[in-house]
DNA sequence: TATCTGTTCTACTTGTTATAGAACAAATTC
DNA sequence: GAATTTGTTCTATAACAAGTAGAACAGATA
């Protein structure tokens, strides 16, 4: 799986691995019970620090995506084990508050900002 | 219009007042022309610094929503003036991006996102 | 026993956030 | 003209986050 990072921006490393990941578990391109390399071989493979990568496993960890095991090292979680409950539907939609009302305010109706979210959502 | 802010929260203070003040402009709760308060009065009003109400202020007039004369202070711009364009759409996407890719790999399709989009637009 | 895994610890640098106070320039009001 | 109100700019400080670095630890496995 193809990861990207962009050491200029301003959102964090970590916060952008994360992100990265969760995009291949929505575009099935990492399957259940699959390994993730190692924080050292990826750090490597990144260019990026160790530590970065493992405050990146931990989040997802901490978010249900994926397990640890001593030596066999980082999988990917089967789907069953971090389906969306209520308060995972809240803070997405407070997540998803500030987006969509700056494209209300910047002119876009209802019915041209759910085609644009479903294009986002076709393209994984 | 009523302004609500966490200062628990690890959102940095002035973007929630940013997000605060673009969700009243899609609520149609701030009119074109109309003024808004002093930084000095803001922050007293909020409990915080002048210069973080300043810093909020000044990321929306980077974005296009207000404008500033000396003197008379801040006031918002007409919608047309900040309408949106396609630097704006796919900035906006890219933040959508993440939200979405969540969503989808806990489970929930298309069919159910974009109603869930649906119902926080219509909150405003 | 040696090795590989994530974890934990200290340490340091850099940048961000938030606060505080003072002073400035422009526009308006008296 | 003088005083006032506006955002702006400056210095300063404290607290925190991000990222890096190196070392050591504990558990699992070969």
């Amino acid at each position: 799986m193809l990861i990207t990072l962009d050491l200029e921006s301003d959102i964090p490393i970590y916060q952008q691995l994360r992100d990265e990941i969760v995009r291949g578990l929505a575009a099935k391109k990492l399957a259940p019970e699959e390994g993730l390399p190692p924080v050292r071989a990826l750090a490597q493979d990144l260019g990026i620090n160790m530590h970065t990568v493992n405050k990146a496993y931990n989040i997802l960890r901490a978010e249900g995506f994926i397990g640890v095991h001593k030596r066999r090292g980082v999988f990917v979680r089967r789907p069953e084990e971090y389906r969306a409950e209520a308060a995972h539907l809240d803070e997405l939609k407070e997540r998803l508050r500030p987006i969509l009302a700056e494209l209300l305010c910047r002119g876009l109706s209802a019915e041209e900002i759910l085609p644009l979210c479903r294009v986002v959502i076709e393209e994984f």
